[in-house]
DNA sequence: TATTTTTGTTGCATTAATGCTATGTAGCAT
DNA sequence: ATGCTACATAGCATTAATGCAACAAAAATA
């Protein structure tokens, strides 16, 4: 049996975690410690090498004090706001 | 290789689907489409057998005009509201 | 410069999310 | 009774999400 590996899906979601996470100063250790999960998680999100499971953005949310619909999105985000 | 189907994570989310569909006179079927899934996807999601992955859960959101945290939560949700 | 911290990248293993088919049931119409 | 629609459930296949280890590259800092 293969796998081929992921990484790259082909529904990406776009998101603000990046910006968000340096905006509270911190580490994607430190987040990924809030969120629960592995800190090359937050890497291979903010690189938006593919999109997290609801549960995951919904720790994170709540881990950068932002609404869902703040951090993630269906379509492309400009910076800021 | 053995795959043990999923079907019951063990970690929940709890939504707010069905209230929402059924408000809006919605099938399964028709959120379905709208959502661009199976309708039993959606069937799975009711019954929380599941939880969807983020896109999933923001087309959801979107087919049903609303915030994805006024759908989904960590918690258990109370009826209405 | 040397050391430490943060981030990027690759590889592999495991489990969850989703599709799809088929079958069963219950309700509501003809 | 027959048919239709909505929903439940189970089996199997595929792909995505995540963990984790190892190592390299930057970047920050002593």
């Amino acid at each position: 049996m293969l796998w081929i590996m992921s990484r790259n899906p082909e529904e990406p979601v776009y998101n603000r975690i990046e910006e968000a996470r340096a905006a509270l100063g911190l580490s994607r250790q430190d987040l990924a410690d809030r969120a629960g999960v592995h800190y090359q998680t937050i890497g291979y999100l903010e690189r938006e090498e593919y999109s997290p499971s609801l549960v995951l953005a919904l720790r994170i949310a709540k881990s950068l004090n932002q609404e869902v619909s703040e951090l993630f999105s269906l379509t492309p985000l400009k910076k800021g706001k």
